[in-house]
DNA sequence: TATCATATGTCGCATTAGCGACAGTGCTAT
DNA sequence: ATAGCACTGTCGCTAATGCGACATATGATA
């Protein structure tokens, strides 16, 4: 893979199209590229949330444990997201954890900057709105699953989602590669690893899936078009 | 209660306060104020998502409901909080229901209006910024509630979050009236009214709280300072 | 104040899913 | 190549809680 420079990016960058120009040259001056290799730790609970960050490649899992060490995942992140957005959110101190779990590409810009990019670009300043809408309807329907749905039907709405994100459509149905372990399955969808193992396998042994550590594959084509 | 006219209410509208005169006379002018009695439906699902509201006076449920008729109740809205507020962050239609669940006044603005005051107005911007991430916080608590806490766990939260939000302090304790039904609680923390019923009984019986369909008493004081 | 719809109280059964335990398997790094 | 570790597979027990059923209580309203 061809090294990609930084405003290679910020070009190609959903969230900065229809940024005048000056404003991209501003963006590439206050942004910061760096790479982040798989387990490194974006921020932490109680730090500062005075920065905004784009994932150019790779995958982040944005978290949080509970105070008995319980742990949740809220989200995973892709390339071409923004995180840390509670900063222009008028939120002091970050809730979450944002943890790379793909080695990953992502620019970071400081909140202030951030904002008065915001002031002189209407449009970016909608295409955030409708960012920020996206996001709520994401954690609503999250509530909802969780309401409503129960281990098997969370678990099978999840690998929908996660395979319709991130997943390329293949001749013989979709592929996303790697996979996720069955604790992450688990954390992701609020119930335990042997839960996660078993449903996985009544899918397999139904022929509507087959995978293996390092990809999943979706064979019924109904779950997605 | 002395009528108070639609101005008065907007100047005391918390979201309003640093707006400037000449859009303060054009919020006058271009919203409606509205009395809405108990049981009134505000928007559905599937309505254009169009306006934005704020609510004066009374209380509105914003729930939703599953394809099978299960009912969930997001959020109780108070006077001095804004509603529909996916109007502006690039929702088409609503995917909820808001329901009048104590008479309420209501001022509603429609989208294009309200955009083009957070145009002229930075301050507004800003504090409609923080409203949305106060928003997410809640849902995110919500989710956070329903993954980490057991029924009667997120049942008592509620009630503290409710008085906190809707009670006052007394002498003997905080009080909020009225109170809810069985089945209102149940249906805002996820659980069934049986277990509802027998939670604030438990509760009754160790001297924590007092209530009857009225009025709601929380007696322990370490609940709420 | 009598009536009746609605809300509450209580039981017991059925179901879901968490959890510990432990065996088996497959990656990865030396 | 192989050791070691992390992941997967499986079992059985247990706790939580949903849900139907039905009796009782309450308060709104005519």
């Amino acid at each position: 893979m061809a090294e990609k420079t930084k405003i290679w990016y910020l070009q190609n960058f959903n969230l900065l199209k229809g940024m005048d120009e000056s404003s991209m040259e501003m963006m590439d001056q206050n942004s910061k590229m760096k790479k982040s290799s798989k387990r490194e730790i974006i921020y932490f609970p109680e730090e500062r949330s005075d920065t905004i960050y784009m994932l150019k490649e790779g995958k982040v899992k944005i978290s949080r444990v509970s105070e008995d060490g319980k742990k949740m995942t809220l989200q995973l992140i892709g390339p071409g997201e923004i995180f840390g957005e509670s900063a222009i959110l008028g939120q002091e101190k970050r809730e979450n954890i944002a943890e790379v779990v793909e080695d990953a590409v992502i620019c970071s810009i400081n909140r202030i900057m951030f904002q008065e990019m915001l002031a002189n670009n209407p449009k970016m300043n909608l295409s955030i709105n409708k960012f920020i809408g996206l996001r709520i309807r994401k954690i609503q329907a999250h509530v909802e699953d969780l309401v409503f749905k129960d281990a098997k039907e969370r678990v099978i709405a999840f690998l929908e989602r996660y395979t319709k994100t991130f997943g390329k459509k293949m001749i013989d149905g979709w592929i996303v590669r790697p996979f996720l372990t069955h604790q992450e399955i688990a954390d992701l969808t609020a119930t335990s690893r042997q839960t996660v193992n078993s449903i996985l396998n009544d899918l397999v042994t139904n022929k509507e899936i087959k995978y293996t550590r390092r990809y999943f594959q979706v064979l019924r084509t109904d779950w997605i078009q």
